[in-house]
DNA sequence: CTTATGACGCGCA
DNA sequence: TTGCGCGCCATAA
């Protein structure tokens, strides 16, 4: 196996390579997904990617349907040129509907065989002790 | 051991 | 309505 010991950032990545092409999430639905403390370890994960990655990253974007700076560098339209490839329309602000390319979350299938516990949405996650899950 | 950095989200004025 | 500031935690050096 690997000498990498599983990490908070394994998960949430486990979780991106999960969104289906020509859908979308945003930074805070994955942390929920993956009950990460802040949506800001989600973003601190994918910043760690290497180019050329496996990971779906440029479907993830901010809770406001837009796209974070490093996906669009120098205003390239790197980020939404990746997604229009897989369908995803943005609107005149560059912004993508949740409504209409969200997506809906994983599986529960993969969500039960990795243990995984989703609470309700809107509701904060519990602070107190989330009971981390993933891997104990 | 401490310090610095980092792809967000939300509240408040 | 817009803009600004804070909190949040994990990793690397």
């Amino acid at each position: 196996m690997s000498a990498t010991p599983p990490s908070i950032y394994d998960h949430i990545l486990a979780v991106v390579c999960q969104i289906p092409r020509g859908r979308v999430a945003s930074y805070g639905q994955i942390a929920w997904i993956v009950n990460a403390p802040t949506p800001r370890m989600v973003g601190y994960a994918l910043a760690g990617l290497a180019a050329g990655s496996d990971v779906p990253w440029q479907r993830v974007i901010n809770s406001q349907g837009g796209i974070s700076p490093r996906g669009d560098p120098g205003g390239s339209g790197r980020q939404r040129k990746l997604l229009e490839a897989e369908g995803v329309e943005f609107g005149p602000n560059v912004r993508v509907d949740f409504a209409r390319f969200g997506w809906d979350g994983p599986d529960p299938a993969w969500l039960a065989e990795r243990g995984y516990t989703l609470l309700p949405w809107p509701g904060k996650r519990n602070s107190s002790r989330p009971a981390r899950r993933g891997r104990q």
